[in-house]
DNA sequence: CCGTAAGTTACAATCGATTGCGAAACTGTT
DNA sequence: AACAGTTTCGCAATCGATTGTAACTTACGG
């Protein structure tokens, strides 16, 4: 199928692409009967404009860029479908680029952000060898950059957050109102400073409730975390409330106790910090922390527009936790 | 920062913009001294080039359109990896527009892939109201285009699928084989295709085997599957064993069977159709039919390469389905 | 000393849409 | 009829990379 263009409008018709163009965008100087021939021929036409023409004159793309891991999880499944909605409304094309925890592939990604002139990229660290080099390239090629969830250190960064520490307290304050002295937590890999936060937040509670004990563990994946439970299990240690910092690490727990008969919450309490998909599929549904992945994704976005705007400071900026009361405390 | 262009290399080197543009090819016209420096220079400014020029000069973009409902799924998460990998290694890049469901959304998003002259679409029908129209006019761009797992109608069109008839059927003779003889078979909407294949799966097992009683259901959500199931109970009609076709429906099944304290398997099987997240979940694991949105992708991508190459025949390809066993039947 | 060939590099057009500026064409007034 | 003023439209440049072709330089043989 031929491809149409301005100028083969134009041609068409017997007139100039400069009165294509303006007539297409309602030009004041084009006369009207002039328009509608134009807008006529280019509907009966399908025409569209080549988007990469545009863009080559404009310098402002309006796309984004969101580079993560993997998007096939719940937390950043609902964060992304927040950032489409925005998109959406303020007509900007999302990219998304999937790094899969590889550092070299987040490395090329980004080159291929810097390329593709993005304007604004949204990013959460694949891994803690994700190269921050490549990170301040797309600052230093004016691209505003808004890290969301595993977000580096440092006050030079745009972030948004979940209230980590405010949020394992919440959860922490359930346990002790509930009454559990015998606490386990289990967080996610030790060095992540989301697990560092969560952890902190916990401590403070407990700290002030001396008569409550609490046991800390440190898991990357659900089987580990079924593992520990085992253990507990076999020492005949039970613990009477299990703190899991994520959904993988709530999988793992309830797989235990469900496989032990564990009666929950009789005989062990549990309580989770998740986006809410996971703790609901179980039977009794698990009480949890929402960490909502959709509201990190509206705040990131407003975040990202004032950068666009011109914002050039950085800043960190919070999403608040909600408890969501299941019937595992 | 400046943007670093063929023309600011030329400038800054006193040689011509065609110079440095071939220098970077490594075209043999141009002397291994002009190479080095170009390279070098450009290396140094962190060149890269703008590639809405490149696309506009020359049509073959090496973008794949992705439009499917929601990518937030594990099955259609796992779809979009295996397309992803291979993207990455044929050197394309992907756009991923989600449409959550709305046929108006996926009418623009379609549109947007017109728009980006994209070199062929992954597609999936966002529901039953999905304009054929707009997909019409994809092809009629020249736009290869291979629809997966929600296909329409027609044999004009290029689809990927599960064997859902098989797949149906192996779960149907794993029950039969289990002795079962109450059957109850959630589907999903009526009007699927897919819901279709899959029950004319069931039915012809069950067909050949008159002592066994097959009651079904159609439920567009896991709160209906659940009341489906709260009804049986009510009514002291439980099934012996229940087919799920899928994610959503198995988790509303097993919200009832759980909450009802029914023991599974003893008093009733679970067998589900799934890409396998959710069923291991439970506790205990459910067997299901593994329908891979990986190897779905796997499938496509290869299609779509050849569509791409030139073959403009359409056809149907299927995905042979496994069967994991779990410990539910 | 000039012509030829090989080796280098520059010019200019191209892709498609946009836009400042200028040039027609037309209206109306004296 | 002449001129000012207005409406309507076209030319040409621009964005950045690519590439066919032309042009230039150098070396060398006759």
């Amino acid at each position: 199928m031929e491809i149409i263009t301005l100028r083969s409008i134009a041609e068409k018709l017997g007139i100039s692409v400069s009165t294509v163009s303006r007539a297409l965008k309602n030009h004041p100087d084009i006369s009207v009967l002039t328009k509608n021939r134009v807008n006529e021929l280019a509907t009966f036409l399908e025409y569209e404009p080549n988007i990469y023409a545009i863009n080559l004159r404009s310098k402002n793309h309006r796309v984004l860029g969101l580079v993560v891991s993997n998007v096939s999880g719940y937390f950043y499944g609902s964060f992304l479908s927040a950032i489409e909605e925005e998109c959406r409304k303020e007509d900007y094309r999302l990219m998304i680029l999937q790094s899969g925890s590889d550092a070299t592939v987040e490395s090329k990604n980004l080159s291929i952000c810097r390329q593709n002139r993005i304007s604004g990229l949204f990013a959460c660290l694949a891994s803690y060898k994700s190269s921050m080099p490549d990170f301040d390239r797309v600052i230093a090629a004016n691209i505003p950059l808004v890290f969301f969830d595993k977000v580096p250190d440092g006050s030079h960064y745009n972030k948004v957050c979940m209230q980590d520490e405010e949020a394992s307290a919440k959860a922490g304050n359930l346990i002790i109102q509930s009454g559990r002295k015998n606490i386990l937590a289990i967080f996610g890999e030790e060095y992540l400073s989301i697990s560092k936060n969560r952890s902190k937040g916990l401590d403070a509670v407990i700290f002030n409730h001396p008569h409550a004990a609490l046991k800390k563990a440190f898991c990357s994946t659900a089987e580990e975390a079924q593992r520990v439970i085992q253990k507990c299990i076999k020492e005949k240690k039970i613990p009477d409330a299990v703190y899991c910092m994520s959904d993988e690490i709530l999988q793992g727990v309830m797989k235990a106790l469900q496989n032990a008969a564990i009666a929950i919450p009789a005989t062990t309490a549990v309580i989770a910090l998740s986006d809410g998909y996971l703790p609901k599929v179980y039977t009794p549904e698990v009480t949890y922390i929402e960490t909502s992945g959709y509201k990190l994704g509206k705040l990131a976005f407003i975040r990202m527009m004032e950068c666009i705007a011109g914002d050039i400071n950085t800043n960190t900026l919070f999403v608040k936790s909600v408890l969501v009361k299941g019937k595992t405390i």
